[in-house]
DNA sequence: GCTCCTCCTTAGCGATGCTAAGTTAGCTTA
DNA sequence: TAAGCTAACTTAGCATCGCTAAGGAGGAGC
């Protein structure tokens, strides 16, 4: 019954210790035989404290959305600055960890902790003159377009990188023989698949098309007929 | 020599049998025994057609990918209605196999095929007003979007549906006892992280922040002090 | 001192992706 | 027609995987 027995092991040092692992051999790499000679331990003593392999990659996954740093914004911030700030550190947290993408799409099961800050956050938009489907919409969709961002950031890193001119990243491996204008002249001129630049440009795409709808959802009541969804 | 030998199996016949496995028994299930029982052969004949189960993934990512139908736009079409008619057909093709987007978002290989219809539909934005570069970064960020949209509404449909009210589809599969106010209320109000109609916020807002993207290019003299990215 | 419970070990099961080596069928060549 | 070659498969099996069953060590509580 007492707290302090002495485990030897924990949770959370077993979920320490795997993102530690995961960044020198990856995701693939990252068996629990590997973890628990890393633990100085047999393989079967992980599943003391945890139920299965996935429980441990789902709270790997928590532990580096949590790293993030989720959280409402400041009072002196507007929503569009908060939203920027957080969406680039989220990416930053998934890119920190190699495979850090893979783990957290790989998992659906957030801690309750997680579930708070995401629901103080969108408490905060809903005090900005946000609806609260239109919070979780906006939140929703930053979300997912980081989530495969970075997913195909590192997907491109981790594979064996090809002879040159792989700054598609991902998205053409391979490059035909007749490559025609438009993809040579945009990969020419700096543009990528990946990195920062991309990713700004999505964010500032993101902001730019949230404000216009928090705009319409503001006055519900004017003409729509310039709607552009055509469904 | 003769190109009609009678070779029984074939690289095509391997990725549509599987692609139709993927349906019934899903990713994980999707083993190579599982495979080679269906086409009626034993598992180390497949190996003769694929270098590798990773390169099967790949054939099959790549039919997926080219079942949305991608190309340019037609003439009397806008890029606004051609990009949204691209990006649903694409969802589409991603939902439409079990596990379809996982399949895709772990390979990267495309094939050349592919990377031509790519680059048409570049050459068709670049004639529509938007440099090379914007076209890349837009077509760029909707693909990331849709693949982690639909990486989230499959993974939530996969795993086993908990009691009542998993409405958030993966963000928060546990409901904790404290639930407050703005997450409560956009769920009651039909918000819901996967479904058509966040799908369709997510589209609008991509056009509409792509539709300012592309203003500000065509002008780039005018002046920016609006800009609301900090960084 | 005896028992109980926590935490770890040893042993091993079934399944996985993949390789090595042997076998068969059908075309080409003499 | 017979020999030979090669594409397309089979049989056997290796190393590794996640995970389970059973047992043992050692402190806590009576």
């Amino acid at each position: 019954m007492s707290a302090t027995r002495k485990p030897g092991l924990t949770r959370e040092v077993l979920i320490e210790t795997a993102l530690r692992l995961l960044d020198e051999v990856g995701l693939d790499g990252l068996t629990v035989r590997r973890l628990a000679t890393e633990l100085g331990v047999q393989s079967p003593a992980l599943y003391w404290h945890v139920k299965s392999k996935q429980e441990l990659l789902d709270g790997m996954a928590d532990a580096i959305v949590l790293s993030a740093g989720m959280g409402p914004p400041r009072e002196d911030e507007s929503w569009q600055d908060w939203l920027l700030r957080r969406c680039r550190s989220y990416r930053r947290s998934l890119l920190v960890h190699r495979d850090g993408a893979r783990v957290v799409s790989g998992s659906a099961a957030l801690s309750e902790e997680t579930i708070r800050l995401f629901n103080d956050e969108l408490t905060a938009m809903v005090g900005r003159g946000f609806t609260p489907v239109l919070a979780l919409r906006t939140i929703t969709a930053a979300s997912q377009f980081i989530n495969g961002f970075a997913l195909q950031e590192q997907s491109a890193v981790d594979r064996a990188v090809p002879d040159t001119d792989d700054r598609l990243g991902g998205l053409a491996r391979v490059v035909p023989g007749g490559m025609r204008s438009a993809l040579v002249l945009a990969i020419g001129a700096g543009g990528s698949a990946g990195g920062d630049e991309a990713f700004e440009h999505g964010l500032r795409v993101l902001v730019d098309g949230t404000a216009a709808a928090l705009a319409r959802e503001a006055r519900p009541d004017e003409l729509r007929a310039v709607d552009v969804a055509g469904q």
